[in-house]
DNA sequence: TATTGGTGCGGGAACGTTCCCGCACAAGAC
DNA sequence: GTCTTGTGCGGGAACGTTCCCGCACCAATA
């Protein structure tokens, strides 16, 4: 192989890329009228138009993004963070609610137009500062999130959930919490449960701030003891632990409904419960909040409830769009309501 | 609040964001030297140089990152597809194996100042045209993966995995899928298994054709005959029914380890073994190749062969990086080593 | 025939940055 | 005092696109 272009050794690219002009001057035309013919704009006649076109393909030339970019003042590109997992910045794709949330996010902004950009989460803006983001969505940001108000200050738009409410330049989506516990709740009720026993963690997330203010009303307004176990971190293992000590009830403390309200691998519930000697759903009811599809796979399959993030990552990319576009600031948020799936766990047997 | 500027009912921006020259203006100087103060090169003198910054940063100036991608002809935006599961788009992101590939892939990239930009899985480059990537990564193409015959046909260095070997502008890094085969193998016959079975998806990936050969070679070296059982699709479900299917020998067909080369929920399959009357570890060995990190926390833990996505993102990113920077062709290929996890589950107790 | 109105196309500026120059001035050498 | 060398800074082009104009031409009207 021979250096084809270039002085020294430098690793000369081997096309140099066909740009506009290229193929105006191979069509003989103007650059204007060549764009003009792409783009589908402009007055041309017909044979022009076809001509422009035919080079263009004919050449293989393909526009230059960031050229157009520069020229419309939008990159098309939002950013992508989870606020949540700053710690520990990557696991949160782990989780099957984030990992929908993500892929319906990236999957419907590019039907749109827009292209997703993934951000380590806790990281400084300092790292993605050279990006021209057009907005970014921040999931499940932390109370008074700093990525938040670094965003806000840098005049870059914030799209995530309801905590921020309020804020100039941020706008939310949010699932309602509270309805997704009542939800849960009164279908335990309505099974048979009397002892229905919550199991939370303890963060800072509106999110379930939220779960715990409804759960408290639910069992006020029905008459019943709080029962809440309230776990130091998510995670399957601090989580089912938080189970195992939800299940170590005696008598008339022994509960008789769980309502897992955070991602666990339902298979392991169902074994913890197991082993503490109860048999799902005979002695035991149990609603998990997961978008874990092996759900489906246990013995008996597992009640979840779906914080549905296609529909909640659906919902903010066309805020976002509506935003960015056409400048609509109004309203400043959606609710998107969550959906029960009623499965054998959770359904008393007849006796 | 009243309009600002603009003509009309424009949603008027309400800051135009400053830019070099107005920097360069309130300083008294070019935008040339500021430029050069910012960035750290020119001949400036010290007091110049801090008076250019102070400004700047007194102003909030940030640079407009498509103006510099257009002068120095790099966006520094890679892309990043899945090829395998391209009838469901966006389903890799929640196997544990792809969503930390991905999530390193990111991490490592934006580290070395690339931004990953996510793109559905089997979508024609059409939908990403006006995206200016630098270079794209494939994870688990298909054989002949159309994406990436298209990609390199556009010009725009491909990283993946070996199956490309040989094509010019395609790059790979792969987990040695036989090395861990026989590691796994080698695992159970030490710990007395001599009947061990696998499952695995019947797929085109070179991974999977690997894990094949690789296991009927270790079957011939031991002499012992090929037990293989091959699922239709990856998931949990059918996996966990072709663990079902490889469990229901009898008697001396009846299995005393169990391989399994495809994500499955650890919990699941042990499920399904005790359904099948095994008692784990006692009557039968398992190993799974997976990242699920629930693998700790069932009863016994299961040993896991982990395929090391971190460790690949961060040989492909290196790898890009020096492709893209430094032009470097070689080596073409780099091959990760795998890492066996032994628990509970594979460790035949003493009797 | 002179005037209007509309159509088809091209010239050139602009987006905001970087970088190649060139110019002015100062200091040192002879 | 002239010539060289070096330093500090600025002017202007370039990256590739889009879009505002203006110009030429043609047909229709007076």
């Amino acid at each position: 192989m021979t250096e084809a272009s270039g002085r020294g050794g430098q690793p000369s690219p081997p096309t140099p890329r066909v740009r506009l002009v290229d193929v105006a001057r191979e069509a003989g035309l103007s650059k204007t009228t060549v764009s003009a013919a792409l783009n589908g704009t402009g007055r041309l006649s017909p044979e022009v138009r076809e001509k422009a076109r035919e080079t263009a393909r004919r050449m293989g030339y393909r526009p230059n993004a960031t050229a157009r970019q520069l020229r419309a003042g939008r990159a098309r590109l939002i950013g992508y963070v989870v606020g949540e997992f700053a710690a520990t910045p990557w696991t949160f794709l782990e989780s099957p609610y984030f990992a929908r949330l993500t892929g319906a996010t990236a999957a419907t902004a590019l039907r749109r137009g827009y292209a997703v950009v993934l951000l380590p989460a806790g990281s400084l803006q300092s790292e993605w500062a050279d990006l021209s983001l057009d907005a970014v969505v921040v999931a499940d940001p932390v109370a008074d999130d700093p990525v938040v108000e670094g965003l806000l200050a840098a005049g870059i738009p914030v799209f995530t959930d309801r905590s921020v409410e309020g804020l100039p330049g941020a706008y939310w989506v949010d699932v309602d919490a509270g309805g997704a516990v009542r939800e849960a709740l009164d279908h335990l009720w309505q099974q048979g449960s009397r002892r229905p026993v919550l199991v939370v963690p303890d963060s800072t997330t509106r999110f379930h701030t939220e779960v715990d203010a409804a759960h408290r009303e639910w069992c006020a307004a029905h008459d019943l003891p709080e029962r809440a176990v309230r776990v130091a971190e998510a995670g399957n293992g601090p989580v089912v632990q938080g189970v195992e000590t939800a299940l170590t009830g005696e008598g008339r403390d022994r509960p008789d409904a769980l309502l897992v309200v955070a991602e666990a691998s339902p298979p392991l519930v169902l074994e913890a419960a197991r082993r503490h000697g109860y048999e799902v759903p005979d002695d035991l009811l149990v609603v998990l909040v997961s978008e874990d599809a092996t759900a489906l796979h246990t013995q008996p399959p597992v009640t979840t409830l779906s914080l549905r993030p296609e529909a909640v990552a659906e919902a903010g990319v066309e805020h976002l769009v509506a935003v960015l576009e056409h400048g609509r600031r109004e309203p400043a948020g959606t609710l998107v309501p969550t959906r029960l799936d009623v499965r054998a766990s959770s359904v008393r047997p007849r006796a």
